[in-house]
DNA sequence: GACCTGTACATTGTATACAGTATGGTGTCG
DNA sequence: CGACACCATACTGTATACAATGTACAGGTC
């Protein structure tokens, strides 16, 4: 039963609760627009209100969710309007945390990049979309972890999840997006490791700019301009 | 009695709870790492644990208090080192904003920053710190609404509790520092109005900077390097 | 037939009861 | 006298019970 890997795992139920639940939006298992009651992710997951409550409150400060006072609680929708939102304020936080992040005289974590980069190549290799967000997050993390900047990685976290939701569709999509988010990632990666913040700050804007603009046309097919 | 101030003014009882307890967080009443009790807020407003812990969640999200399981909250300590955080990343975010503002069409609102300013100029004018204060927080607000980038105003939300906290805390220390923040705020509202949005980005973040740099000395004196 | 109104139901919001854990003090043993 | 273990206590975390509100549907009226 999952209660039990929740148990298991930590002691803190609604931060574990959370964690599936952005998965489950991310990889669009509940989709946009989809309601959640909390009884039912309550009775689904084995656990009483009380934590799902706070699980839900987690997930609307991420903007994964919207709430409705005492009407409900949805999956965001995703549109070209919010994923512009999500990429033009991507731009200028990953610029400043690639930024601070290069800064950092920790060498053994910056040579974590060189596995984590190996990571993300097998599983393009393997076609695991999957895997391979789910080590780009752990590559964020790092990076987050590099800057030591707690309130910026605080900002952060609440655009990385939304902005998955639209790399994750547009991989689905394409699988060829992959290919230059790689590409995109290697080369900021190394940025970072060399210590240049300024050129760091700068690549990092211009490829998430890039990816943006390559993703644009096809998010507003899918989800309309909003 | 305050609990019946809260339902006459909203159903939202977490809302509320959160709001006052900024208010008391920024302007000081409630102490850096002073520690918050869920029983002892619930008692002193007069409701029960459960908006408690939402209220809580709230100003964990904003960065104003700190939690750790099952120990209980504090007070979120000010320091240099946060303090170089929250005004870095407002830097950016509230340059971005102020460009996005400047871009709206929406005359009518543009105007109300007018009668912001002479309301700004009469609290300087009566010493009134704390009306200034709020005063200026709806001049955030209204350019965030001109903005009309929700992902946007969600981060910066989680910004500008806590930079109003060093800025309290700097007027006490000197009150000619509104001095300053009312001449750079009255340029950033001409810039915007004026509609050039790459100058307004270009005039907030050096204002920004400006405040940043010559309240630094004193935050560092007053809480340390942190 | 369209619109309004009232009522039943589903769901959120709040209060309270219970469980589990961290902390501080006290006592005992080395 | 110091250190360690144990226990009491206070608090957070979770579950459940209760209240209030929004929604949908049925019935009635114009």
């Amino acid at each position: 039963m999952i209660l039990a890997r929740i148990q298991k795992l930590s002691v803190a139920i609604p931060e574990n609760l959370a964690e599936m639940l952005e998965e489950e939006i991310i990889f669009g298992r509940l989709k946009s627009l989809e309601r959640l009651t909390e009884e039912t992710v309550a009775a689904r997951y084995g656990v009483s209100r009380s934590p799902v409550r706070e699980a839900l409150r987690l997930l609307e400060r991420d903007g994964l969710v919207m709430r409705e006072a005492r009407r409900g609680i949805w999956v965001s929708p995703m549109t070209q309007r919010d994923f512009d939102e999500v990429y033009t304020c991507r731009i200028e936080l990953e610029g400043l945390v690639a930024k601070q992040a290069a800064e950092s005289a920790d060498i053994e974590k910056k040579a974590e990049f060189k596995n984590l980069l190996s990571e993300l190549k097998q599983a393009q290799a393997r076609n695991d979309a999957r895997q391979f967000f789910i080590v780009d997050v752990r590559g964020s993390l790092l990076t987050y972890t590099l800057a030591g900047n707690k309130t910026l990685t605080r900002l952060l976290g609440g655009l990385e999840k939304q902005a998955l939701r639209y790399r994750y569709h547009a991989y689905e999509q394409d699988p060829k997006i992959i290919q230059l988010s790689l590409d995109d990632t290697a080369r900021i990666y190394d940025a970072i490791t060399a210590g240049d913040g300024e050129s760091a700050k700068a690549m990092t804007e211009n490829l998430i700019r890039e990816i943006w603009q390559s993703m644009r046309a096809g998010i507003r097919d899918a989800f309309g301009e909003g």
